[in-house]
DNA sequence: CACAAAAATGACAGCGCTGTCAATTTATTT
DNA sequence: AAATAAATTGACAGCGCTGTCATTTTTGTG
């Protein structure tokens, strides 16, 4: 039995000599509280060293500052970016992040929702809109703000803020055709799990096939997107089509893998063969070409999906359901198409 | 005010005709449970579809499944390796993870430090030995578990896991000289703020200095730390000491930006100069040529406090203080030195 | 200065659950 | 079958706080 010997709310009422609630009316800076029960009041609870006890205020009141953040991974800098644009926009407010990883499985991801949401968590946010039926069904009743993030194509249970990754796929096919590249690859990784990247690739393929120059090959790793995995996917895809004139990747840690193979054997880029990846991840500022890529705006909307989240808090009908918010993407050609 | 129309304990326990503390008691998995009262009460909760308020039962229980989680970064993947390394021991528990940003800054560290336990978490983990005042009085005043992660040289509060950062500085520092380099240089960022990357650099240049080679040059940038940054430092510290022959910098991405800028100017490593980084990043396996590293356990490091944790929790007297944990270090000798 | 209105404070119940211990039922023993 | 032990269930209070509404005090007005 663990034992919390904190001073609770009567210890500081007894101490200051006043009651109960107007101790915790002080605490929580409540209208209405003279100057002189104020001082009062928190004198005695520095002296005590009092810390409210969050729990039973939450559950008193039925609301907690906590917002539930389920992410599918933290294997490249993706979600912890998000993860900081959240934290930047909560630090200064009551609200803390409670945190899930559902390494891109529903079923997973389900018994984080459901334990997360035990919680009473203020409002939650969620990636995609790919959802096992059941976690849609809870986040569905859920009373609270649900934000789902990173996408744009589909439609959110109460609000979305994310990308077009079909534009992203559209974008990207005019991109090279423009540029001339006719012979086109495409490598993926983990296995494309989340949808989103699916639909990119689809809008890519599309209009790949639309503008005359259907993909030329195809290629999706099982494993999670990282630097080397882009490297050795690079060099399978090449040593199987070598008359590929250009890539495009899922990420862009997978780009840079591929950029090191080329520069490695000497493959000329872009004349041999183009690069292209997606994120704009700070990664690829770094090499000596500027890499094209479509940057996504990760940070922002993370602080974007808090801001959405405060504001919905702050109104007396945060029940009202959201909408859905697109936000930019920005094709940066570089060097390497 | 927001409703949470969720059914409670009573409900369920009305339905099903039993009392609440026996609903209460299937729901935890209590001992001494008749097979037809745990069939009757989980069937009558599946059909309110019941979850438990975790906020309720916290309280009543005064133990919480939280467990607190302080970083001071996200914008490079050293912290979001440990946070995966400790969600991937605590996802299979009821345990869940709630996470402060503390951006190497103490005071914040201290409110969030404050704010976090105001929510009564089962035990805390923050980085470093490094902590205001206030905050090493709050948490060792805290009953549950506090594990320092990341460093080894220093006094815990209660428990701490980490490596020690003297021994890396001393062992890149042998691995250097012994390697015939003799104008060596260091660079670091950050503005140097996690006290350990201080330490390491010390005992570096103190064995340097004894093995009669002192450093040469040491650059210490303010912004984060990032391969861009890297590359941008390098340049510098050669254009103002172009005789410099090796430079060990504080993280793998500083070394990975060197590298590129190597490259790109024609340096060659390691005959014009030698190239050394911290922490064995996934992004350095990547690079054309192997890159001499020290490889931090960080997964391993998250994934033994969370164990520690959980071995803490499992005992009758978590309070009991813990020991000094130190894990060991890779020195990864590649082709840049 | 009397009186209404506004501001400040307090009493009380209860949020949804669990700890404790008592009461009941079932199993075991002689 | 009676007596005892063990397993199962329940009653009750209370975790530490806040919502609601009642009461007291202060302020403002004619």
């Amino acid at each position: 039995m663990r034992s919390f010997a904190r001073p609770t709310l009567k210890d500081v009422a007894e101490l200051s000599g006043v009651s109960e609630i107007s101790v915790s009316r002080v605490m929580r800076n409540a209208p209405n509280i003279s100057s002189k029960m104020r001082k009062k009041v928190e004198e005695a609870a520095a002296q005590l060293n009092y810390t409210p006890n969050r729990l039973a205020g939450a559950l008193a009141s039925k609301t907690t500052d906590l917002l539930a953040v389920i992410v599918p991974s933290m294997s490249n800098s993706v979600f912890p970016e998000v993860l900081d644009g959240i934290d930047s926009v909560l630090n200064s407010t009551r609200y803390r992040t409670v945190l899930g990883i559902s390494h891109y499985d529903e079923h997973r991801e389900e018994e984080i929702i459901r334990d997360l949401l035990s919680w009473n968590p203020s409002g939650i946010i969620v990636a995609g809109f790919e959802h096992s039926n059941v976690s849609r069904q809870i986040l569905s009743d859920f009373a609270n703000p649900v934000i789902e993030i990173m996408d744009a194509d589909g439609t959110p249970i109460d609000t979305s803020i994310g990308v077009s990754h079909e534009k992203a796929g559209i974008l990207m096919a005019e991109h090279l055709v423009q540029m001339g590249y006719h012979k086109i690859g495409y490598i993926g990784a983990w296995g494309e799990r989340p949808s989103r990247s699916v639909k990119r690739r689809e809008a890519f393929e599309k209009r790949l096939s639309e503008l005359g120059f259907p993909l030329s090959a195809r290629q999706i790793e099982s494993a999670d997107s990282a630097v080397l995995l882009g490297k050795d996917a690079c060099a399978t895809m090449l040593a199987q089509q070598p008359d590929i004139d250009a890539i495009f990747f899922a990420n862009d840690d997978l780009v840079v893998g591929a950029y090191i193979h080329c520069m490695q054997e000497g493959i000329s880029i872009p004349d041999q063969l183009a690069l292209a990846g997606f994120n704009g991840l700070p990664l690829i500022d770094a090499m000596p070409m500027e890499i094209t890529t479509i940057k996504t705006p990760r940070f922002e909307m993370g602080t974007a999906a808090a801001e959405l989240f405060l504001e919905r808090m702050s109104l007396d009908q945060p029940t009202t359901k959201g909408d859905k918010v697109s936000m930019p993407l920005d094709l940066k050609i570089g060097q390497t198409t």
